[in-house]
DNA sequence: TTTTTCCACTTGTATAGACAGGTAGTTATT
DNA sequence: AATAACTACCTGTCTATACAAGTGGAAAAA
């Protein structure tokens, strides 16, 4: 039993209920005096909860008349934070994982796509290279580089489940932000055969760098997604 | 004078001083209760201060440390929200605008990428086509669809200045936040002209929709990025 | 000298209350 | 019937205070 703060069960018992439909796209939450006598907390606690959810695009705030719901997909928003099974999850799409490659490395590719600090580049990192597939197509290779810092276990850990996730509950990591940088690409021949894709098909390329609540903790990721079929939807604030 | 909250002054300070540098990249913020003190105001008001400049990307906090100011960019983050003069600005690149096309539509294009509501639909847009260009290399076509509700003088108002500016100081209206899809595609041909490609130059493609602080008023661009020199740069959180 | 403990300071979470300002529907006035 | 005023309710801003939890350096103990 973790004991969250009352914002943060706040913020996930209304999340919950707006994907789930139980309050339905269009309407009024409860107002914030009716949320702060329901669970017990003040206004300044409900305004936290709904704060995230702004920030989530889950909710527009109306001065005067209250907050509604924008948007029931679980998806919003979370694509810029997590891995791929996060975003896929809710949706009536089946999405399935492939993973080509899962290595330990003492020393990072050269050239990285991104600057490295000292204590990164002495201590190496963890290699994953997975397919994400929606309906049975691919559309997404990931390779993602974690660097190896106090990471006990970490193959063992990680198993089937989400590497966000197990960061997570493994090690208490969070990802606080996401720098990236986007650029459309013709698909390199090695590209090509992962996600079975045509010569010169446009693909999607982005390279992430994801900022901790552990300092000078980061992971970077090199993303190729397929966007013919599905698109990449994100929200920004 | 307009008579700004307290948070707001106290964040445009500090974002003054961290851009032009008397903050610098690296240092620590005066701490939540120097800043109450100095300002006289409470704590809670100067978190909702940092809180806005986290969320631009210039500051992070740190749980027991403070706040350490992580970016001087003027753009950062602002690319999401802004059209494209304010991203560029401060930058050292030369960027230059030029307008294809500038006329009020009495109905919408059809079929619209997004969906749009009765009054949208009724009230009809301006349409605004611009190529941007960075040291003289287009990069950017963009098509901005802005709905024709309480804009007097729209096109006199925004003259040869930034769009978004001109919908902040002469309407008061404000970006709160912005919904996109990305997807890569092959140029058609009527971008290729605009942006001098040649055939099948992988091209990304965003669609967005900026909400604004005017109720049930939204903007509309579709952007085509030619992202081989200058790639698009964005933070997440 | 090395390790541990402590402490000052920082941000995170939370309470209780207040008033300003916007919205929408009802009621009173023209 | 159309307009204006009122009213209940909602979010926005702000004060004052309290304690929890994490950081980093100094002091104390090994």
């Amino acid at each position: 039993m973790e004991k969250l703060p009352h914002y943060k069960k706040l913020h996930l018992d209304l999340k919950g209920q707006i994907v789930s439909g139980q309050i339905p796209k269009g309407s009024l939450l409860p107002s914030e005096n009716e949320l702060s006598n329901a669970y017990n907390i003040t206004r300044a606690t409900v305004r936290q909860a709904l704060q995230e959810l702004v920030k989530e695009g889950f909710i527009e705030k109306r001065m005067g008349l209250g907050s509604v719901v924008v948007s029931n997909r679980k998806t919003l928003g979370l694509l810029t934070f997590r891995g791929f099974s996060e975003v896929m999850e809710s949706s009536t799409l089946t999405s399935t994982t492939h993973i080509l490659s899962q290595k330990s490395m003492a020393s990072w590719p050269q050239p990285f796509f991104h600057g490295l600090s000292m204590e990164e580049r002495q201590a190496g990192c963890f290699y994953l290279e997975r397919v994400r597939n929606v309906e049975g197509n691919p559309v997404m290779l990931e390779q993602t580089y974690i660097p190896r810092m106090k990471l006990d276990n970490f193959w063992e850990l990680v198993g089937d489940s989400s590497l966000f996730g197990t960061l997570t509950r493994s090690y208490q990591i969070e990802i606080l932000q996401v720098l990236q940088d986007i650029r459309a690409i013709s698909a390199p021949g090695s590209i090509r055969n992962a996600l079975r894709l045509p010569e010169k098909a446009p693909l999607l390329h982005i390279y992430r760098k994801y900022l901790t609540n552990r300092p000078h903790f980061h992971v970077y990721s090199s993303l190729y997604c397929h966007t013919e079929k599905y698109t990449l939807s994100n929200f920004f604030n």
